[in-house]
DNA sequence: GTTGAAAATAGCACGAA
DNA sequence: TTCGTGCTATTTTCAAC
């Protein structure tokens, strides 16, 4: 069960984090280039100690990156939505790799039952939507959902 | 059509960003921790000059935040989900206050169609997802698709 | 984890294109 | 307007404890 080569399991998995890790995280969720002093302020703690405890996150996998929410609509992506998508009988590589070189799906999951894809899919116009679609149309059957709104933002995990 | 009220539209729709904001961006997307100096050695500027870049586009809503990339699994969320919800008839505001009421949702979207919410949830176990799921299942019906993979992970839309 | 010193950085005013 | 330079305050990093 614990081949080292094939790690399911990853490090902090079973040595769970504390009280002050659940603080950093908290706080670099919401603003990620706080700086380490800021961030020590918070949590009480002196800055090279906090450092060390997101370097150690970091290393730990709990962190896999800082990164950007940046509003596809600011960019002028009028329209988001969910892809159900469906290829037809041996074309399931084809259809993932059609996927991945369509910048507009900014996201996809292989997922089980009847859908073997679901992607988030962002357009200027209902006729961008529109090629972009077509353009999957000979290799997989699509239910498109647009999305109206957001009930929950991206949120952490439980800590 | 444009009342300052309602802003449908927001500041870069029509004035679009150029090759700098892009990189700046595309930078700050795989690490939104870089110095601002190491950022203007990236794009060939004075630190000035990108700081001034990114306040604007802060201020313009394309960057609304700088965020982290956390790894459910490494916290122990073994198991990753979307769940398409549909509240049963009179229910639909009780529904979706029970998702933002549930920690395990970590995103949830309004969508078209028969299931009006589509959600992510993670969870440590099968038995911790039959606790969750059942928590709803006297005001929706629910459609759950486990997540096998990642064909895309969260990236940019093209700029 | 803490403290303290050296190097790097951020933020600001100001002038130039 | 937007960018570059130079100054100062803050921050990061490393060492020693």
């Amino acid at each position: 069960m614990s081949n080292p080569k094939v790690p399911h399991r990853l490090q902090y998995e079973n040595s769970p984090i504390d009280a002050v890790d659940s603080r950093i995280l908290a706080a670099l969720d919401a603003d990620s280039r706080l700086s380490m002093s800021e961030l020590a302020r918070l949590v009480g703690m002196s800055a090279p100690a906090v450092s060390e405890r997101v370097r150690r996150l970091e290393a730990g996998g709990v962190i896999r990156g800082f990164t950007l929410d940046v509003d596809a609509r600011a960019l002028g992506y009028q329209i988001r939505a969910l892809v159900r998508i469906r290829p037809l009988p041996g074309k399931l590589h084809v259809v993932e790799k059609l996927i991945q070189d369509t910048p507009q799906f900014i996201e996809c999951d292989k997922i089980t039952g009847d859908d073997p894809f679901l992607a988030r899919l962002v357009v200027h116009s209902i006729e961008e939507m529109d090629d972009v679609l077509e353009a999957l149309s000979d290799y997989a059957v699509t239910s498109t959902a647009v999305i109206k709104g957001t009930s929950v933002a991206r949120r952490l995990p439980p800590l």
